[in-house]
DNA sequence: CGTCCGCTTGACTCAGATCAAACTTGGTGG
DNA sequence: CCACCAAGTTTGATCTGAGTCAAGCGGACG
């Protein structure tokens, strides 16, 4: 399930607009009229903390789904913005529910979607219970492997993949040099080689 | 959408079963058959790590279901394991994807359970960005408030608590101490007051 | 009565956060 | 073509706060 396959569904009571980084979809609180599907670009799930600090609580790239989860809530729980200059589909929330309460196969997909988000959060919560960056940072590498490979090409910066994996850059620059040190990468840019290990 | 009301959907090709503290119910990599309503009891997904320690992914309670998002996937990615003696619903997958195939309303509400989850994870995952533990714990609490309400009564020990927000039992007895101490919290056994902050 | 487990507190340590600074790289535009 | 800027990358020095180890308390339960 992805942005165009929905669109497909939903052609006809779907917008696209076309959004300049740093546009507003929602705020928190608002009453939650839509969902999203990214068809260029990317959009982001914020959050403002008690600290006047922004958090970034998920990204969404090219194809991906955005707000889903927000179909059932009332309000909005985080505010949605555009991250690139951005081409994003519009769905009305009840157009979608509609067609979910009426399609099998479209409902079998879209929670085979919601499904998969939750093992992933999952994932990146186990991942965040690893207090030792070394490990932890193998863990997440280990984890984007596709099955049976042994090297990644990273689809975001190490920067982002630091915050991804709740390390302040610094800390995951200098925990790949001493992996790399140690033989148990390899690195080229946003290439990564994993050596065997006994894991 | 919880344990009984599958069992109502799914009676008939439903079974119920009690397991003893410990009994597992499946293991990550065994070909996922079935998922789970815990009737009474609990029930807890785990992972085994690279240095034989054993992590706690998921904990589920009475009412709630377990192993979801399992529908969607040939293995399950985790270990299932019963905590607390327990009565456990088992509803075969093709069961239930049947079912959610036909019934536009059944679907919604699955779909609306398991966005709920990935809006909670989403929060937990969230709230682990903080890294300064009296924020982190105030966070914590401020989640589990009901609208408007100033007061929680936590549903499991402190511990648990601690390992779910990401802490240390010994590093969230001495934060509520310094909490309590300037006066930002009151506590009296599972009971916490919040006071109005700046928030 | 003994054992288990959650709770509580103290002392110490160290890994990762923080602050700071330099250097790539890529894009923009004059 | 170069000046310039922004963002990612890299490295160093320092520090702090949560982890760890250790130990004692008390209630629940068989």
């Amino acid at each position: 399930m992805d942005a165009k396959q929905m669109l497909d569904r939903l052609g006809e009571t779907a917008t696209v607009c076309d959004l300049a980084d740093g546009g507003s979809l929602f705020r928190r609180g608002d009453n939650a009229a839509n969902m999203y599907g990214v068809l260029s670009g990317g959009a982001r799930l914020c959050r403002d903390t008690a600290e006047g600090g922004r958090i970034v609580i998920h990204r969404a790239g090219p194809g991906a789904l955005f707000a889903e989860a927000s179909l059932f809530s009332e309000v909005y729980h985080c505010d949605g913005e555009v991250a690139k200059d951005a081409r994003i589909a519009v769905f009305p929330k009840r157009a979608v529910l509609d067609l979910m309460a009426v399609d099998g196969d479209f409902a079998l997909a879209f929670s085979g979607h919601l499904a998969g988000q939750v093992q992933r959060l999952r994932a990146n919560v186990e991942l965040r219970t690893i207090r030792n960056a070394e490990r932890r940072v193998l863990a997440a590498l280990s984890l984007k492997l596709d099955d049976g490979a042994r090297t990644v090409t990273l689809p975001v910066s190490w920067k982002a993949f630091a915050h991804e994996i709740g390390l302040t850059h610094e800390a995951l620059y200098r925990t790949l040099k001493r992996l790399e040190n140690s033989g148990q990468i390899r690195r080229d840019g946003m290439r990564v080689r994993l050596k065997k290990d006994a894991g």
